[in-house]
DNA sequence: TATTGTTATACTCTATAACTATA
DNA sequence: TATAGTTATAGAGTATAACAATA
């Protein structure tokens, strides 16, 4: 609100967080994109076969708070750019075991040294109070199921 | 980073933003398609004109922030709905003065209401501190233009 | 030539339903 | 019948180029 009450969008907290999540999502997007043709589906389901190892696509799907169409796509899609292998667990023909090849995981360690940078940079401007008031904060909301009131 | 420090996607500014972005944007956007059929660009024109007064599409451009595909687009959905009236400048006959009409201005109160009472939702949660330092952090972050550095 | 606004097109992201194969 | 994963489709968001009408 302003100095007369009246209502501006900058104060409206759903606009201040798209302005802020589409400026740092364009940023990170460019580079991963640009480099590898991937798309942000794509780039979370390998840093998750990066970070966590060897997993199912429902496992991927339970971590990520990923929809199984997503990730069946992007696992399509990395599987074409040589990024991941697949093998069916013979033990439960539906299940497949997916694995960052060598090249995946040098892909992966390639995003994670730029996703710290980038993060880095971005939070250079705050101080180290700011930077924990804004994380706490984004946690808390993200658990949210907000409604409007009546 | 956790302890060991390993990346986790959840200290990723851009991911946690997006995340907290999508939870709010949900809660909101489904009361104005709900009850009024709108899309998000539409509200947000709906807001200008509403908030700042009869203007024309191009004035929206550059307030908002929003291409003028996007706008077009949007001024004939409000259109469509009655929500706005359009007149051709007869000065300059490109230009096009939008306002909203008798129930655009009521669709506007009601948003306007709602979207006061959903943002006092949100931030119920948090201090008085946290509130201005999330605000703050938020719009340094939407002027900025992150690039991943070398 | 430049500006206002529209239309066409394409790509990304999200969401859901229907399907195949396996258990 | 239930589960793992795929395919199809539609809606919403974003981006750009080409166009018509007017100046």
């Amino acid at each position: 609100m302003n100095d007369k009450g009246e209502f501006d969008l900058e104060d409206f907290l759903p606009y201040a967080l798209n302005q802020a999540a589409e400026t740092t999502s364009r940023g990170f997007s460019t580079y991963y994109r640009d480099r590898y043709g991937m798309l942000r589906t794509e780039w979370r389901v390998l840093f998750h076969l990066g970070r966590y190892g060897e997993m199912t696509a429902r496992a991927i799907c339970d971590r990520a708070g990923l929809h199984k169409t997503k990730v069946s796509r992007a696992v399509a899609a990395l599987d074409g750019k040589g990024l991941l292998s697949r093998r069916t667990d013979p033990d439960d023909r539906r299940h497949e075991r997916l694995a960052l090849t060598g090249r995946g995981q040098g892909v992966f360690s390639d995003l994670v040294d730029a996703a710290r940078r980038y993060d880095a940079a971005i939070s250079s401007g705050f101080t180290r109070h700011e930077r924990e008031v804004l994380r706490d904060c984004l946690s808390r909301i993200a658990r949210m199921r907000p409604r409007v009131p009546r």
